[in-house]
DNA sequence: AGCACGCCGACT
DNA sequence: GTCGGCGTGCTC
C-alpha cells in the first residue's frame, strides 16, 4: 500500500524532518528519496522524503505540493550517505542532501542561457552624480579590466558581491545584462578526441597495475595510497585501474583538484573510454542536471569532477581515485564542511569498491594509514622515460654571496640561473605564493600601517590597478600619498607579491618574455588556458604566478623552476604549515626537468636548515613525513588525535567573547576527561570583513568524543542574533 | 534560514 | 501616540 505520509528533509539548519500529507494522486511518486515540494511557512520548499509513514501524526499536517519524479531522486545508498555526512560533519540531513545534488536537479533544470554583465557607458565618462557603493565600485572595476565582460555568476565572483549591485547599476544604465546562450561547455572537453591505446608501462608501475587489478578483480573494499613523484606516471595507473573496473561492469569516480579539470586532463581519459562524463563548475545547471541524469542512468563509465563528484548517482561504484588526494579544495568551506576523500572512503567501502589516493605528496592522515597497514602502499619512486628529478639548490636569502642585489628580490643563484636557463632557449617558472606589489605600505616616520576598514591585515598595494587591496574582503583604496596619521609624505613599500617579480624580470632581463599568472591577471578560465597555451607554444619565456601555477603543468622545456621566497607559509601558525610548505615546494619543483633536459630548481629561502625545505629540496617525503608524524603525535595533532574547530563571529567582539565563553562551558561538561578544549583563542586575523572572531579547538582522541561535543553543540539554544557560529570537524587548517 | 510575535526607544 | 529596532521561538 502506498504510504500516506511522508517525512521530508529540507535545507534547512533544523535537525528534524517535516511530516507532509500525500494526496492520493502522488502517492507513487513520493517514495523513500523522491523530491516533493511542499508549503513551509508561507514559502515553498523542495525537499527530499527521507521516511514514509502511514499512521497519521499526532499532529495537523499540509498535503505535499509536488511530486515531479517518477523515479527517486536518490537511491537508498546515496540517501545513507547523506546521512552519514549529515552526522560525521553535524548539519541537517537536509542541508547533506543539498550538497549532494546539483542545483539544477535539485530545482529542476533550467535553460541553457546564462546572463551575461558588459559595461554600457564608457567607463571614462563619470556615471550619473551618484557616488558608487563599495561593491558597485568592485564590479565596474572588474569591467573595467575584461572588455567582453563576464557571465552574471563569474562577475559576482570576481567582485565578492551577490547580484544585487549588478543589478542596481544595470538601473542606472552603467552596465548592460545581456541573455546569452552559454556557450558550448569548453568546446575542447566535449569534442571527440582521437583514441590511444594505452603506452607499454614501466616495470614499477606494472607492479602497482598488477596490485590495483588484483584488488579491482576481488570486488571488495580496499584502499590504496599511490606515492608517486611528480611525473611518475599515476595518471596511467588510474586509467588501468578504470579499465578493468570497467571490466567488471561497474563504474569509476575520479575526484580531481578544481584546477587540475582542464580540457588536458579531460582528455586523456577520453583518449582510453568512450563514456566520460564530467561535472565542471562552468556548466550550466541545466548542463550538469543532464549529465548527473546520465550518470545515474548508467551511461558512464567514468566520472571525472571536483570535489562534489563524490556524490555522483553512478549505479554500482567499483572505483574512486583521488587525485592529490592532500589538496585542501577537497574539503568544503561551508555547511557541511565534508571532505570528499573522506566520504569518499566511506562511500567505497559500502560499496565493497577499491579507493585509489593518488599523491607525491599525501597529507599524513593517509600516509598514516598506508603505514600501518590500513590502505596498501604503493610506490612509484621514479619518472618515466628515464627521466631524472630536477636537481635542487637552497639559496640562503641572508648570506653575503646571496644577498638580494639594490632593488631585486632575486639571489645571485637565481639570476645566474635564469640567465643560463633563458641561453638554452628553455623556459623558466617563478613561484611568489603572493599577489599584487607591496604586502603592505607603512610611514617611515610614525609607522601607521595602511590597514583595511573590514578587516584586521595590511592592504597589499596592486600596482597595476594602482590601489591597495584587501585580499580577504576585496576592499580597495587608493593609496595616499602622505601618511594618514602624522602627514608625512614618506611612505615605504614592503613585501613582494607577483607584480613586483615581475616587474623586476622587466628590468633584469628585459629581452625575456615576461607573463604572470594570478588571479588578477587571469580574467577568465579561458584567458587561463590561453596563457598556458601561449606557454605550450613558447611565447613566454618566463612565468611568473602564485600556487596556480604549481599544479599538473606539463612543458617539456621548462628547465628551471624558481621559488621566490619559500618562507611565506610556513611561519603561520597552523600545525599543517610545515606539510603544506613541503607539498608546495615540491609540486613546483616537479614542474621542472619534464622533457629531455634535466631541470633545476632554486629555493630562496631564509631558514635554509628548516627540515620542510631541506626535505623538499631533497624530494624525500617519506622522511619529512616520519619527522613531521613525531611531531604531531607529540603535540597531540591529527592523525594521532581528532580536532573540531568552533569558530564564534559578530560584530561585536564582546558579545563573540561571551558566547564563545559560554560555549566553552557547555562543551567542557560535555566532553570526556580525554577531550582538551583549547580557547577561546584569538585567531592571528581577530576581524573578518567586519566580523570578530573567537575560536575553540576541541582535540578528541576519536571520533566518538568529537560525536558529543557535535550533539552538545547542535542541541544548544542558537546564539543571539548578529551572532553566527560555525564548526568543522577535521578541519583542514586552524587559523 | 526566514519569519512572526512582542517588547522597548525616538520620531511624524 | 506609532514606526522600527532586535531578542525569542517555531516551522509539518
Amino acid at each position: 500500500m502506498s504510504p500516506t505520509y511522508a517525512a521530508v528533509a529540507l535545507d534547512l539548519p533544523v535537525d528534524r524532518l517535516f511530516t507532509y500529507r500525500v494526496p492520493v494522486q502522488l502517492r507513487d511518486h513520493a517514495a523513500v528519496g523522491h523530491r516533493v515540494r511542499v508549503p513551509f511557512r508561507g514559502r515553498s520548499l523542495v525537499g527530499i522524503v527521507a521516511e514514509v509513514e502511514n499512521d497519521e501524526p499526532s499532529f495537523n499536517t499540509l498535503d505535499v505540493a509536488e511530486a515531479p519524479d517518477e523515479q527517486p531522486l536518490l537511491t537508498d545508498d546515496l540517501l545513507a550517505l547523506g546521512r552519514f555526512v549529515a552526522r560525521y560533519y553535524g548539519s541537517s540531513l537536509g542541508e547533506a542532501l543539498a550538497a549532494m545534488l546539483p542545483r539544477g536537479v535539485r530545482k529542476r533544470a533550467g535553460k541553457a542561457e546564462r546572463l551575461h554583465v558588459v559595461l554600457a557607458m564608457d567607463p571614462r565618462t563619470e556615471p550619473d552624480g551618484k557616488p558608487l557603493t563599495e561593491a558597485q565600485t568592485r564590479v565596474v572595476r572588474q569591467l573595467k579590466r575584461h572588455a567582453d565582460g563576464y557571465s552574471l555568476v563569474e562577475l559576482c565572483r570576481r567582485a565578492r558581491c551577490s547580484n544585487s549591485p549588478v543589478h542596481t547599476l544595470e538601473k542606472r544604465g552603467i552596465v548592460a545584462v545581456e541573455k546569452r546562450a552559454a556557450p558550448d561547455p569548453d568546446d575542447e572537453m566535449q569534442a571527440p578526441v582521437e583514441r590511444r591505446d594505452a603506452p607499454t608501462p614501466t616495470k614499477a608501475q606494472a607492479a602497482v597495475i598488477d596490485a590495483v587489478r588484483e584488488a579491482v578483480d576481488a570486488e571488495a573494499f580496499a584502499a590504496f595510497l599511490l606515492l608517486g613523484v611528480t611525473g611518475s606516471g599515476k595518471t596511467e595507473i588510474y586509467l588501468r585501474a578504470i579499465r578493468d573496473c570497467r571490466a567488471r561492469g561497474r563504474q569509476a569516480i575520479v575526484l580531481v583538484p578544481e584546477i587540475a579539470l582542464t580540457p588536458q586532463t579531460v582528455r586523456r581519459f577520453r583518449r582510453r573510454f568512450d563514456k566520460v562524463e564530467v561535472l565542471h563548475s562552468a556548466m550550466t545547471e541545466a548542463e550538469r542536471a543532464s549529465a548527473w541524469r546520465r550518470i545515474r542512468a548508467g551511461e558512464a563509465d567514468v566520472v571525472i569532477g571536483p570535489r562534489s563528484a563524490i556524490f555522483a548517482p553512478v549505479p554500482k561504484l567499483g572505483l574512486l581515485v583521488v587525485d592529490e588526494e592532500h589538496e585542501a579544495t577537497f574539503k568544503q568551506q561551508n555547511t557541511p564542511r565534508y571532505h570528499a576523500r573522506d566520504v569518499g572512503i566511506v562511500r567505497a567501502q559500502r560499496a565493497g569498491a577499491v579507493v585509489l589516493l593518488g599523491s607525491a605528496t599525501p597529507s599524513l592522515e593517509t600516509y598514516r594509514h598506508a603505514l600501518e597497514g590500513k590502505y596498501g602502499l604503493l610506490r612509484l619512486p621514479e619518472r618515466v622515460g628515464g627521466r631524472s628529478l630536477p636537481t635542487v639548490q637552497i639559496a640562503d636569502r641572508r648570506s653575503g654571496d646571496e644577498r638580494v642585489r639594490a632593488r631585486t628580490h632575486m639571489t645571485r643563484t637565481l639570476e645566474i640561473r635564469i640567465e643560463e636557463a633563458l641561453r638554452k632557449q628553455g623556459q623558466v617558472i617563478l613561484l611568489q605564493n603572493r599577489r599584487g606589489y607591496a604586502t603592505s605600505v607603512s610611514c617611515r616616520r610614525c609607522g601607521f600601517v595602511v590597514a583595511c576598514t573590514n578587516c584586521d591585515v595590511a592592504l597589499t598595494y596592486h600596482r597595476s590597478d594602482a590601489v591597495s587591496m584587501c585580499h580577504l574582503c576585496g576592499h580597495e583604496e587608493h593609496v595616499p600619498s602622505a601618511c594618514p596619521d602624522c602627514a608625512l609624505p614618506d611612505l615605504k613599500m614592503h613585501g613582494i607579491g607577483t607584480q613586483t617579480v615581475e616587474e623586476e624580470l622587466g628590468q633584469r632581463f628585459p629581452d625575456a618574455r615576461v607573463a604572470r599568472m594570478d588571479s588578477d591577471s587571469m580574467a577568465t578560465r579561458a584567458s587561463y588556458e590561453e596563457v598556458l597555451d601561449r606557454f605550450g607554444r613558447r611565447e613566454i619565456d618566463i612565468l611568473v604566478g602564485t600556487q596556480m601555477i604549481a599544479k599538473g603543468l606539463d612543458f617539456p622545456h621548462v628547465l628551471l623552476v624558481g621559488i621566490i621566497s619559500a618562507d611565506t607559509a610556513i611561519q603561520l601558525p597552523d600545525f599543517r604549515a610545515g606539510e603544506r610548505t613541503f607539498a608546495l615546494l615540491a609540486q613546483v619543483a616537479g614542474r621542472a626537468g619534464r622533457g629531455e633536459s634535466d631541470g633545476r630548481v632554486v629555493i630562496q629561502t631564509l631558514m635554509p636548515d628548516h627540515p620542510a625545505i631541506t626535505m623538499a629540496a631533497d624530494q624525500d617525503f617519506e622522511a619529512f613525513a616520519k619527522k613531521e608524524l613525531e611531531e604531531r603525535r607529540q603535540f597531540g595533532y591529527p592523525p594521532f588525535r581528532r580536532l573540531l574547530r568552533v569558530v564564534v563571529r559578530g560584530k561585536h567582539a564582546h558579545a563573540v567573547e561571551q558566547r564563545a565563553l559560554d560555549l566553552q562551558a557547555l562543551i567542557v561538561e560535555a566532553a570526556t576527561k580525554e577531550t582538551q578544549i583549547l580557547g577561546p583563542g584569538i585567531p592571528p586575523i581577530p576581524r573578518v570583513q567586519g566580523m570578530h572572531r573567537r575560536q575553540l579547538l576541541v582535540k578528541a582522541p576519536g571520533h566518538r568524543e568529537i560525536a558529543d561535543v557535535l550533539a552538545c553543540l547542535r542541541s544548544v539554544p542558537r546564539p543571539r542574533r548578529g551572532i553566527e557560529e560555525s564548526w568543522d570537524v577535521d578541519p583542514v587548517g586552524v587559523l
